[in-house]
DNA sequence: CGATTCTTTGAAAACAGTCAATCTGTGTGG
DNA sequence: CCACACAGATTGACTGTTTTCAAAGAATCG
């Protein structure tokens, strides 16, 4: 399926989207397609683009001081990526977007991205939605690293995102959750072991 | 000064209103007085407002099912509280507000809300800004709990929120933090000695 | 195959949690 | 004014978990 159709067939899912409307979208948007390893956005850089991913998987992360790596957020299809605050106030990120594995992404500019939100008043409102669901999964996520275990962390990732975890290696989920990957393959070996 | 001037005060300095748009905003809410120890939400309920703290402080918590307390967030003059999720879907909350001072608030209801964004722009324009820096703060707090130590935990909160930090008592600071009461009580012992 | 990348394992050390006892300060009522 | 209760903070001893470091074992890819 082309890459803007995917889109397409998603965006309607989620609001009422006429032919014009989709037609506007599209003349606002441009595509692209990133192989593995290859990145998005870079720390220092300004953050250009609200990537919506209609194939492959991104991670966002930071690295520390001591070269330590923070995995943010992982994108498979159907979700958004970006650096919201480096867009808007046009300051470099902290954060780095990579692919891990060969990607197709949709990208709108700050500029275009404002144009859709005014020409499509359907857009918009999933636009707020979408933020709305970003802040409940964030809050979910400070209240499972304050209250759960490392194996309840672990368990609820499985569940939660099946289809990141079996096509990411374990370290990487070890990095999302903060723990170490020692540790995360002890708790895997004796989840497995009952 | 009157609770609502308190707000107009601060609204005002947040985006251009207007004479008409504070009396608007006026007649859409209610005042409110509560004691120490009083909740504006428990548990169970389904959350009736989106507050606005004038004056005191609130903490919003959930109780795991051993008893432990886990705070999400302290809410001190002139900021914010309430429970989007349960209020938009009308479905019953995980969560309680408390007042840990007596406290002046302001409350709207899910209808007057809509309203207010309805009939006065600069305010739903708020609103959003307001969603954006939640947002932004929340994605801060998961990437201090992945990265930082416990002391440097200890050290932003205190900078981040010193107004909050001397009011409340050293365990409500361990239990936003995620940390035991007694390894704050060290963690704080050994700083004071440098 | 050779080179990465990823995972596992063991042992030691660092760290944090738990439990129990004590200490401190505050405010209340007699 | 004192005695007491109460909430909060601290401390020590102990336990349990996690990190760290080092080495070795899979798995994957060009």
């Amino acid at each position: 399926m082309p890459m803007f159709e995917i889109f397409e067939t998603f965006i309607t899912a989620q609001g009422d989207f006429t032919e014009e409307d989709l037609r506007l979208l599209r003349s606002h948007t441009t595509v692209k397609k990133i192989r593995r390893k290859e990145f998005l956005l870079q720390e220092g850089e300004i953050c250009r683009y609200k990537i919506f991913v209609a194939k492959g998987l991104l991670k966002t992360y930071v690295v520390r001081h001591d070269g330590v790596e923070h995995i943010l957020r992982f994108s498979p299809e159907n979700s958004w990526a970006t650096d919201h605050e480096s867009m808007k106030t046009q300051t470099p990120t902290r954060i780095n977007i990579e692919a891990l594995e060969n990607t197709e992404v949709i990208l709108w500019t700050r500029e275009s991205l404002d144009e859709s939100c005014k020409t499509v008043p359907a857009f918009q409102t999933y636009m707020g939605r979408l933020m709305e669901n970003a802040l409940r999964i964030t809050h979910e996520r400070v209240l499972i690293n304050l209250s759960y275990t490392t194996e309840e962390k672990y368990e609820d990732f499985i569940t939660s995102f099946p289809d990141v975890f079996n096509r990411v290696p374990l370290h990487m989920v070890a990095s999302y959750l903060g723990v170490s990957r020692e540790t995360l393959s002890r708790i895997r070996h004796a989840r497995i072991k009952q």
